[in-house]
DNA sequence: ATGCGTTAAAATATCGATATTATTTCCAAT
DNA sequence: ATTGGAAATAATATCGATATTTTAACGCAT
């Protein structure tokens, strides 16, 4: 096993690496899926994606009544994939389906939000502590390789204020799965992944402008050098800390309103 | 909190209890889902039903395929409520979706029951250390009852040889979704109850016959005393292991071929 | 014989219309 | 005024047919 301190200090090391990345490191073909373009053409796949991508963003409010018709004429898809998106985004918790009575856009509430980052916490406690010690040589080059391409683009598009950047939280995401990629169950990558999407959309409709100023950075280093120096301890402790500053920040008014 | 000591070493504390239950202590309503009758009587539901029971049973084996034409004229339904269900089924991981090619059982295999069996180790030791930590005196006492009903119904209909008791199945899972039911998460019981599923589904596929003469009731019983308790590392203890022999005893021939 | 590209067959995905079911509205009776 | 219930309305669930896509089969060239 690698032993390695401070890698992400200096940035040396990682220069290499990136560039050894063009030759010899490929990426783990297990974390493509992470990227997610739009699946394939599909006219479902592409209603689900535009569905996913309206609730996740906040366009359809939570609790809101998902009317096949309505949605319809809104996205100009047949009533088909509509319906059928709508089941796949059962599966992730976005969509509730009322017994006989259609479908609604999964509502938010702030008991929901404690449970979900309690449930997160608890799962990528698990996951990471797994990952850690089962991973091998290829998982900590991956760890490396995506911690460091997170580091390379800005979390906002603009100084002044927050824009979300998309590359960023393509990135964001590839680099926190990478860290529990090692642990030996998929479906728990599976409930972690679905958890993950489920605390983006709670970060997207808390309207969270103006990001913390701590240096998330630094946060994602940290945890890095942790899981490379197979500190499991360390590792974790950081790693949920970083959960639970992310998530008492946001906490601002969610509205649960379940409307029409 | 009550403290008791081996409530169900003779059973008498628990007639009453029995007793008691026909006024005051009602079922909790929170547990009422998984005695799962049919849910509705629309088409779908009934598609559902079938299809998942069929799957479950190993009637519909493992990667087959899952032709919408074929499951149409075998079990009298339209193609909608057909593909709805499948679609519904893939929520619960019995029924796997290819892109454009339509859907499959899902397959199975020995990497894939480790997986499921550790995952499930896992996320169960964690729901019943919070569930302890946070039950009340109602969640005592569904977990007693629920304890004493399963111990009311045999294991197989017959003495000689094994006939599974759709009965005990049911209070089986009852109880132990009533152990964990005070877990401060919805989430975490929602994916409990599913690889709980999961799990009846690889033990009747394995084909076991001739159940373990191991004294089930009494490994119940035990996991109950602790649990009330409050001995969250016996109880967690005493339920790995339970976990740990019913697994080891299954992994018989698993067919994982993937055939249409 | 083997591999490739074309064509035929099968299956799924999609659509538009109809049947059911739930919801609302409105009117009468208390 | 308020409640109860029947009709009207709106929405979903379901069906059967058509359009696409995938899979299999076939024959030709190498």
């Amino acid at each position: 096993m690698m032993h390695r301190k401070s890698v992400l200090g200096t940035g040396i090391e990682l220069d290499e690496l990136a560039q050894k990345n063009d030759t010899a490191i490929q990426d783990d073909p297990a974390l493509a899926q992470y990227e997610d373009p739009s699946g394939s053409s599909s006219i479902t796949s592409q209603a689900y994606t535009r569905l996913r991508a309206d609730i996740m963003s906040g366009v359809l409010t939570p609790g809101k009544k998902l009317k096949i018709e309505e949605l319809r004429s809104l996205y100009d898809f047949g009533s088909s994939p509509i319906r059928e998106a709508l089941s796949m985004l059962t599966s992730d918790l976005f969509v509730e389906r009322i017994d006989q009575r259609g479908f609604r856009v999964a509502d938010v509430s702030e008991k929901e939000f404690d449970e979900l980052l309690r449930t997160r916490r608890w799962l990528e406690e698990r996951a990471l502590r797994e990952s850690i010690a089962h991973g091998d040589s290829n998982w900590e080059e991956q760890v490396v390789l995506s911690a460091y391409r997170l580091s390379r683009v800005p979390r906002s598009q603009t100084d002044d204020h927050f824009v979300a950047n998309e590359e960023w939280e393509i990135r964001h995401k590839h680099f926190h799965m990478a860290l529990i990629a090692a642990c030996p169950s998929s479906i728990m990558l599976k409930f972690c992944d679905q958890l993950y999407d489920q605390n983006v959309r709670y970060r997207h409709l808390s309207g969270s402008k103006a990001y913390p100023s701590r240096d998330i950075n630094a946060e994602h280093n940290a945890i890095t050098d942790a899981v490379l120096e197979r500190n499991a301890d360390l590792a974790v402790e950081l790693l949920m800390s970083h959960y639970a500053t992310t998530g008492n920040f946001l906490k601002a008014k969610l509205t649960p309103k379940t409307k029409a």
